[in-house]
DNA sequence: CTCATTGCAAAGGATTTGCACTAAT
DNA sequence: ATTAGTGCAAATCCTTTGCAATGAG
């Protein structure tokens, strides 16, 4: 798991540490898009405890490595996921529990292309987040730990 | 211009003062995304200066009576623009230049909703914002003002 | 042993808030 | 007169940076 980050540090002639190897261990085996808030506070229950300015700057290293990817979902801070073998994927965010749910559709790729070309511009790359209610908020099971962005913006009249 | 924020004050019981009525008249005046800082500058070389303080909380007004639009390009910062007829559009930001083109596509819409539908959501919006070079840029005669969020992730190797 | 990393604390940028003062109704 | 708005400065949130102490190679 957090085997091609060793080496990816070995190649480039950084030092190995703990605090690395412990940061990418929490952000490369998590299933969920990580705050470094939430990377920080899970490395302290374990007892790994890392220094704020560390787990940001290992943050950049991963995503350098090409290992994560970072995510802005317009809550006022930054998420990271692993980058597993999926090329490109969109986001749907829920406004009420702050879950995040992944999906693909391959015409986006295209649609994005062809819309940048007909204003004249050369695509990079595009971002799309759907927001909404999922399933347990919309049966008012949900468990209100949206991130305060989110939740401003959805309880905005 | 600024009759329907003056109209929606006093339907509301808000005070008209001249302070709201020159951060509307700048916000719903312009053709750009404007920044609060770039809200108050504008404000400033106009010797009509308002406290920052008054500008955010008078970016809200305009939000909620519905003749501004929020924005949030994932810069670090929100911008915002005035809600003219358009329901529902679309932006390019130039990762070089900073500028913002607008576009509206109908597809979207119904995409976002059967894709938040088969993944049990509910949709509620959605943001798309398609990342490239302009016209200018990729003729290397773009102005380089790009705000350094988006300075940064595009640089970033 | 040397040089990069770490962590703390201070600095930063965007935005919000407390509060005495001022202005709109 | 009331009540709400304004502006300043302090406070907050997320993130970055300076720097002395520490650890990897």
């Amino acid at each position: 798991m957090i085997e091609p980050f060793r080496d990816y540090l070995r190649e480039h002639n950084l030092p190995v540490t703990a605090q690395r190897l412990a940061v990418a261990e929490v952000v490369l085996g998590s299933a969920e898009h990580l705050s470094a808030e939430e990377v920080r506070r899970e490395l302290f229950v374990k007892h790994m405890a890392v220094g704020t300015a560390t787990v940001y700057r290992t943050l950049e290293l991963l995503v350098r490595s090409g290992l994560a990817v970072e995510r802005d979902f317009g809550e006022g801070f930054r998420r990271y996921e692993p980058a597993r073998d999926v090329p490109h994927h969109e986001h749907l965010l829920c406004t009420s529990c702050g879950n995040v749910h992944e999906f693909r559709d391959e015409r986006l790729e295209r649609m994005t292309t062809l819309i940048a070309e007909s204003s004249g511009f050369v695509r990079q790359r595009h971002r799309l987040v759907i927001y909404g209610l999922c399933e347990s908020c919309q049966r008012g099971s949900g468990r209100q730990l949206a991130p305060s962005a989110v939740q401003r913006e959805a309880t905005r009249r």
